[in-house]
RNA sequence: GGAGACGUGGCCGAGUUGGCUGAAGGCGGCACCCUGCUAAGGUGUUAUGUGGAGCAAUCUGCAUCCAGGGUUCGAAUCCCUGCGUCUCCGCCA
């Protein structure tokens, strides 16, 4: 969520940053709305401090054995008037809440300006794509082939887009995430994390999904829970309504879980493998930082994400995200994509978003500052490290052999047990 | 799932015959003072949100005693609902 106040200081900056991403953005309304709220605000304030005079009044005349009931007749209709301005300003205040949390962040300066993804710009490589002397098979065809994951029964067990590994690939599965998660938590220096699976509307506010985009998720019958669409929700809405101190930060959390995506509107894209589906495994890295160090935590665990593919051995780049495409919340996104021969190009493996201080103010998210002792909204940022299934996918296409074997990386064999497959 | 108890500031804990209590007291934290060091002691300070004034330091209004409604001139205090915690019983991986 944007700070009213800085909206209402600087409009045109707003508006000029909101434009990068969607030139249909504006602010215009909301401050509208803003202006008039407050003097609603300042009225009701009036009265209801002429309220409080007034009652005290009573009560001491009631003391005295005076008689009270003129008065009294006065401030009950003060009550009704401050009754129907409270309502209004209610009614306002959750009217320019709800515009601030449909409106997205503003890019960083950094943010390549841009109107889509075709905008993007790729700023770094690691190896090269993968070649082949020989007929390569794409991962959906090799998954089938060695049964090591069953499309067709995982549609019968749930509906399209739903997978069911067995044997070796859901071994294979199980080692990238353990080995994932064990180089964060034992090299990296993250805290490892468990969460929730289910997420109630509050959590999935503050990092973003709600109010806007309800549709995307899967929602129970009967509770006010989500499942969640990545382990960025939980995990960054531990800390939601608290005031850390700032010796607390940064934090640093990874945690596994399942994640959960309608796909709505993606419809005939990708509609084959591991690539696009509605529960897939992802290990997630998050950090809470203060503003001054958010840009270099943000560097930092963009490559801690690098160093997975690197050890992995996966070829890969970085791509900056242009401001037309990044994220919601987000300021400034790296995305990392990762060699996918049957696509014969990089495919998005990871997203590493700086978010600023827009989750955090809508998740409640602060510290105290030591050195001026005020409380200030935390940074968050966040990134995959990796989603797992695409892992899977990556290297079941790049280390398949002439013979139809796959070779499992070095650094998988102590998690896998094998060494192909 | 059934029965009961409870929900106050960073923590503990007063306040429940409604009124001057944003909230006593203690602990912790911070600042300063004092004792040559340490232990101890003294003084002060110590919530958040939002509106207004000011370049600013700051000053000031309003709101907040789990949340949301209600009663009342006036509610931390009374009533209702929800959420949560604890205890006992039941059930269960």
């Amino acid at each position: 969520m944007l700070d009213i106040k800085m909206i209402r200081e600087n409009p045109e900056k707003v508006n000029e940053l909101l434009k990068r991403r969607n030139p249909e953005l504006s602010i215009d309304a909301i401050l509208e709305v803003d202006e008039e709220r407050r003097q609603i605000q300042t009225k009701a304030d009036e009265l209801r401090a002429k309220r409080k005079n007034e009652s005290q009044k009573i009560g001491l005349m009631k003391k005295n054995g005076e008689n009270t009931d003129s008065i009294q007749e006065e401030v009950r209709l003060l009550g009704d008037e401050i009754k129907s301005l409270e309502e209004k300003q209610v009614e306002l205040d959750e009217k320019q809440r709800d515009m601030l949390l449909r409106t997205p962040n503003i890019p960083d300066e950094t943010t390549p300006i841009g109107a889509s993804d075709a905008d993007n710009v790729e700023v770094s490589k690691w190896g090269e794509p993968t070649k082949f002397n020989f007929e390569f098979k794409a991962h959906w065809d090799l998954c089938e082939e060695k049964n090591i994951v069953d499309f067709e029964r995982g549609v019968k067990l749930s509906q399209s887009r739903f997978t069911l590994y067995r044997g070796k690939g859901a071994r294979l599965e199980r080692a990238v995430i353990n080995f994932f998660l064990n180089e964060h938590t034992e090299k990296q220096g993250y805290e490892e994390i468990l969460p929730p699976f289910m997420a109630n509307a509050a959590t999935m506010t503050g990092t973003g999904q709600l109010p806007k985009f309800k549709d995307d998720m899967y929602k129970c019958v009967d509770e006010d829970l989500y499942l969640i669409p990545t382990a960025e929700v939980p995990v960054t809405n531990i800390y939601s309504n608290e005031i850390l101190s700032e010796d607390d930060l940064p934090k640093y959390m990874t945690a596994y879980t399942p994640c959960f995506r309608r796909e709505a509107g993606s419809a005939g894209k990708d509609t084959r493998g591991l690539i696009r589906v509605h529960q897939f495994n992802k290990v997630e890295l998050v950090k809470l930082c203060t503003p001054e160090t958010s840009p270099e935590e943000h560097e930092k665990l963009t490559e801690d994400a690098e160093d997975m593919l690197k050890k992995l051995n996966l070829p890969f780049r970085r791509v900056a995200l242009s401001s037309g495409d990044i994220g919601f919340s987000a300021n400034k996104c790296w995305d990392l994509e990762v060699w996918m021969p049957s696509y014969n190009t990089y495919k998005e493996i990871s997203s590493c978003s700086n978010f600023g201080d827009y989750q955090a103010r809508r998740a409640n998210i602060r510290y105290k500052d030591k050195a001026t002792g005020k409380t200030r909204f935390v940074h968050t940022i966040n990134g995959s490290g990796l989603a797992v299934g695409r892992t899977v996918a990556a290297i079941i296409e790049n280390f398949q052999q002439e013979d139809g074997t796959i070779i499992i990386p070095e650094v998988l064999r102590p998690y896998t047990g094998f060494d192909k497959i």
